[in-house]
DNA sequence: CTGAAAGCGCTTACAG
DNA sequence: CTGAAAGCGCTTACAG
């Protein structure tokens, strides 16, 4: 690999010279420049950002990180992010920690060792403890969930209150037997979206009595639907706490002859593209995702450029969208 | 920040005794050991990545570039390439490129910079000319597909191969009017698969009546499947390039009154999670995915330490996933 | 307009 | 076992 030292021999120039030519920045001749601009051509020469970085102390680079980056809820999500951080010279670099704590930590370590300039975790599954040590790596914004015991910076909707209208949604029709597949109840939304389903039960006067865990995947949805048709009592309706889990539901219920909607009403959350696909079309609750992904971007650049955004929770609105997995 | 120099002088001993503490070699004093732990403790120091990498020439990272990360079908390959990442004790960053080769270039640009040691691209979506300039910036491993008109590492099926086995499978069901929706033609699977479906027509002596391009996407099945119902003949069985196509084909296709597959059958290529959910489940070509993904990365570690695979094209096994979108 | 020099934060031969 | 020094590849005040 050429440097810039041999680029500057080449053109016979001092390496202070080429690389005023290389930042475009700085006087010089247009001769200089025609001499530099032969030379990095000849010798195909590419600056090392190692050592452009180390000296400029900023990489122009973000990570972002997810805890199953193929599941297709967060496409729009990182599409908002890139094109958002694009606009603004970074490079948005992604990272997949398929559950695991490690691997969120490889992608701190990045931050930590400055070959990256900042952080945006999607569903930080941490504790209270943890996240708030996580701030002190470095410039971070949460994306999909606020956290509210701290000063971290987040973009999301109000999974509290989308989860109530949900469950609403449901009760307006008539259920009073409503069981919830709940997440990973280590991830702040988990939390919320329970909190918002018991929320809506007790100011009906609704009891609770189904609540069962699950991970978010499609094969979780089957097998605690699976158990709840086991059961004497079954409930006539379920909130799922997002939508694999809710078509996992589905699925199972119906491959045990139970008809949905008519003998179970079923209300997901994200509206991923399989919602609209699975028979029939799922009732769930719709996030703006481009915009979460773009807004959060925009807010960890601005803290970047030392610039932070006044606002400390930006709330997003939701929408319910009501497709036919629940009835008329 | 503290830096190396801070730590030193905490210790009361010099940077290259930190480092050595910090890298775990070079000879040193129990004693001397706990002193720079301690002030390191104290410090809260984590090294910089950039100057370490800077000095050490490498920086144990790799890039994996998709076209589109939150395709399902990349699931298990991250996943793969993770796991034989982490095993050999790199760091991997994903790179999404949207289909667009702006964003592939930014994506090699890091590793052009030496910001990353190799990357491995999936359906790198460039002319002959331009794939091979890309293997001069640096090690590179092309994964899902093979380009065999260059020294270009390789891991995937022989996708020419299984769409030849797709579409025997149709033409052994007693189909003679088969239609084909194939992938974006600068693709070189997408040019793969067309062959074997030209191939397997060829050899049974059937007319190709029908071929269209879509862009791997549900939408673009569901378009060109309605296209095809305009027409005044009409295909008995459709081939599809990958899952999301041949799904929004049989979506369109339902929606029209059209019965799948008494009407039409239909096959596609990928076997992803969805294919079990729709109405048929969808007969499709599955495919090595994790092995795909780990051999990938096995075969880029293996470059990068200067002992590369001599096998330069890995072809792995498919299989055809028989559910009921053909038929019985 | 241009070059010599310093320095970003590390690691590692070289001496002692 | 330890430190002083060189150097990885850049950029940028400072002089001229």
């Amino acid at each position: 690999m050429a440097t810039i030292k041999d680029v500057a021999r080449a053109a016979g120039v001092s390496t202070a010279t080429v690389s005023r030519v290389l930042t475009d920045k700085g006087p010089y001749t247009p001769e200089t420049q025609r001499k530099v601009k032969e030379a990095i051509e000849k010798l195909n020469y590419q600056p090392n950002g190692l050592g452009r970085y180390l000296r400029k102390q900023e990489t122009r680079t973000v990570i972002a990180v997810f805890p199953d980056i193929t599941n297709p809820f967060f496409s729009q999500i990182i599409r908002g992010m890139e094109d958002e951080a694009s606009a603004h010279g970074y490079t948005v670099i992604l990272g997949n920690t398929d559950n695991r704590s490690e691997r969120q930590n490889n992608y701190l370590k990045l931050l930590e060792e400055r070959r990256a300039d900042g952080i945006i975790l999607t569903l930080a599954r941490s504790s209270v403890e943890e996240i708030d040590s996580i701030r002190k790596i470095g410039p971070v914004v949460l994306a999909c969930e606020h956290f509210k015991e701290g000063e971290f910076s987040s973009v999301a909707i109000d999974n509290v209150a989308a989860a109530y209208e949900a469950v609403s949604h449901l009760i307006r029709l008539g259920h009073t037997h409503i069981a919830h597949i709940e997440g990973p109840s280590d991830i702040i939304l988990s939390r919320d979206r329970l909190l918002g389903y018991r929320r809506a039960l007790r100011e009906n006067g609704i009891k609770e009595e189904w609540v069962l865990q699950g991970d978010f995947s499609l094969e979780s949805g089957r097998s605690l639907m699976g158990k709840l048709l086991q059961e004497k009592r079954r409930p006539t309706a379920l909130f799922a706490a997002n939508d694999k889990m809710a078509i996992g539901a589905i699925l199972e219920a119906k491959a045990h002859g139970v008809k949905v909607p008519k003998e179970l009403a079923v209300v997901g959350f994200d509206d991923i593209e399989m919602a609209q696909i699975v028979d029939p079309p799922l009732t769930t609750i719709a996030q703006p995702k481009y915009q979460i992904g773009a807004e959060a971007m925009r807010k960890l650049i601005a803290m970047l450029q030392g610039q932070p955004d006044p606002v400390l929770h930006t709330i997003l609105p939701y929408t319910l969208e009501i497709r036919q997995s629940c009835g008329a």
